[in-house]
DNA sequence: GCGGCGCTTCGGCGCCCGCCGAAGCGTCCG
DNA sequence: CGGACGCTTCGGCGGGCGCCGAAGCGCCGC
C-alpha cells in the first residue's frame, strides 16, 4: 500500500481526520452530538443514504472509536465514544464555515428555528437559551471569562444552593467554553454545563421536543430561570 | 455537482476535516505546531512531496483559513491562523493512534528522541521536560487538577515572582490541558503555558535544536528549574 | 416454524482528489 | 541584464472511497 508519504513521523492526524472528512459520517457525529444512542437505520434515514452504506461508514467509526457500540437483539445502537470525542466534533463545528444554503422547505425551516432557539450540545445547554444563561451567569458573577473561563466562589455557592453537584473525579475540566454554531458565541459547557443541564432536564425546567434535541422551557423552567437568574421570559419563549 | 446529501444541515464539519484528512496536508499541520512560519519549498521538502503539490495543499488550507500566509519576496510563508487551530489539531492528534511503524533510520530515530525530550507544541513546552514540569507545578500546589485544571492562588504568586505575565485580554484558557503525543500524559498549554516557554527561551533556559522544534535545557536552565521546582538533573538531560 | 425486519457482505460503478512533470511567471542577485 | 530560484498553473494519470442493490444472516414476533 502507500508507504509513499511517511517521511515526517508522528501522530496520524489524517487518519481520524479522514473519519470526519466524509459528509454522511459528519452528520452521523452531528447527529449523535444529542448525546443519545442511535440505531444504525435511524441514522441511514436521516443522513438518506442506504443501509448497507450506513454499516459501511459505522464499522469505520467504531474501529477508529471514534464511537462505540451496543447489540440489543437485531438493533445496533451507536453513541459518541466521551466526552472527548464530543469536544473535538464541537471544535471542529465551530471553525466549519456556516453552511450556505439554509435549508429549503417549512418544516426544515421550523425545526432550524427550534434548534437555534434551545438545543441540547451533546450534554449541556445550548441555543439562544444557552448563551443567554451563560450571559447571565456571567453578568452576575457567577463566571468569569478574564484570562480563561473559570467558576467564581459566589458560582459555586450558587451551584450548591440548587443541589446542583458536577460529577468530580474525572480529568474534564468543570467549566469549559463551547462556540455555538447558531448564535456564534461561546457558552457553558463542562462538567458544570452538563450538571445545569441534567438538572434542568429533571427539575422539568425543560423538555425535549419530541426526539430531537431542540428543547422548550417549561412555565416552571421560565419561573425558575426568572427566580435565579434574571431571564426574562422573552428570551425564553420561542419566537413564532 | 453532489446536492446529494444535504438532507440534515447543520454546520458543514466535513469540509474543515477535509482539510486535515490527507497525510501531506496533515504532516504540514504537525510541523507548523512549531508556532514558527515555513516557506512552501521548506514545507514540500520536509514531506517529500512536489512543490507543485505543495502550492496545491497550501492553497486549501489557507482558503479554508487554517492557515495564513505572508508574502515576502519570491517566499510565501505560512503559519496556523491562530490558537484555535493549534488547540484544534493538538487534540487530533492527542486521538490518533501512535504510528505503528517507528522510524527505520538511525538518524530519523535520534531526532524523535530529542523530540520526545523536550519539544515546544506550538507555543508551549512539551515531551519528558514539559510533562515534568506541569507534574512539578502541580506537587508544589501550583496547579490544581480536580475537577478541572486550574491555577492556584501560590500558582499566580510564583509566576509573578518570576516576572512571568501571561497574555491576557483575550478569550484564550490561562491554562489549558494538552495531550502529549510522547509521553501520552497531560502536561500545560494554554496562555500560562506559553508565557513559561516564552520565559524560558528569554532567560536563555533553553535553546532550540538547529531550526528544529526539539530544544534542550542548557546549565542555566537546569540551575533554575531546580531552584524553582525542584526538578533534578536526570530529567532535564537527555540520555543518550 | 415462518415471515418480517435490522443489519451485513460483496461486486461493481463512478467520481474525487492527490500526485507529478513541464512550462511559465515574478523576484532576487551577481 | 541574464541566470538562478521560489512559486504557480495546467493536463493527465492512478488509486481510493462512497454509493448502491442484491443476496444472505440472525433475531424477533406471530
Amino acid at each position: 500500500m502507500s508507504t509513499r508519504h511517511t517521511r515526517a513521523s508522528g501522530p496520524d492526524l489524517a487518519c481520524v481526520a479522514r473519519l470526519l472528512a466524509d459528509g454522511t459520517r459528519a452528520g452521523f457525529c452531528l447527529a449523535l452530538l444529542d448525546g443519545r444512542a442511535w440505531t444504525a437505520t435511524e441514522l441511514a434515514r436521516h443522513m438518506g443514504v442506504a443501509a448497507s452504506t450506513a454499516t459501511e461508514h459505522l464499522n469505520a467509526l467504531v474501529s477508529g472509536s471514534l464511537l462505540v457500540e451496543e447489540r440489543q437483539g437485531r438493533h445496533r445502537y451507536v453513541r459518541l465514544a466521551d466526552p472527548h470525542v464530543a469536544e473535538l466534533i464541537e471544535n471542529l463545528a465551530a471553525m466549519a464555515p456556516a453552511r450556505p444554503t439554509p435549508p429549503r422547505s417549512l418544516s426544515a425551516a421550523g425545526r432550524r428555528r427550534a434548534l437555534a432557539h434551545a438545543r441540547t450540545c451533546y450534554d449541556h445547554l445550548a441555543g439562544a437559551v444557552g448563551v443567554a444563561i451563560s450571559d447571565a451567569l456571567t453578568a452576575r458573577g457567577l463566571l468569569d471569562w478574564d484570562g480563561g473561563l473559570r467558576l467564581t466562589a459566589q458560582g459555586e455557592a450558587w451551584l450548591q444552593d440548587l443541589d446542583i453537584a458536577p460529577t468530580t473525579g474525572t480529568r474534564r475540566p468543570a467549566v469549559r467554553s463551547c462556540l455555538d454554531w447558531t448564535e456564534r458565541r461561546p457558552h457553558l459547557a463542562g462538567a458544570v454545563g452538563a450538571a445545569l443541564c441534567r438538572h434542568a432536564f429533571t427539575a422539568g425546567w425543560i423538555t425535549r421536543i419530541g426526539t430531537t434535541r431542540a428543547v422548550t422551557v417549561t412555565a416552571v423552567g421560565r419561573q425558575a430561570l426568572h427566580d435565579h437568574l434574571g431571564l426574562p421570559d422573552e428570551v425564553l419563549q420561542q419566537q413564532l
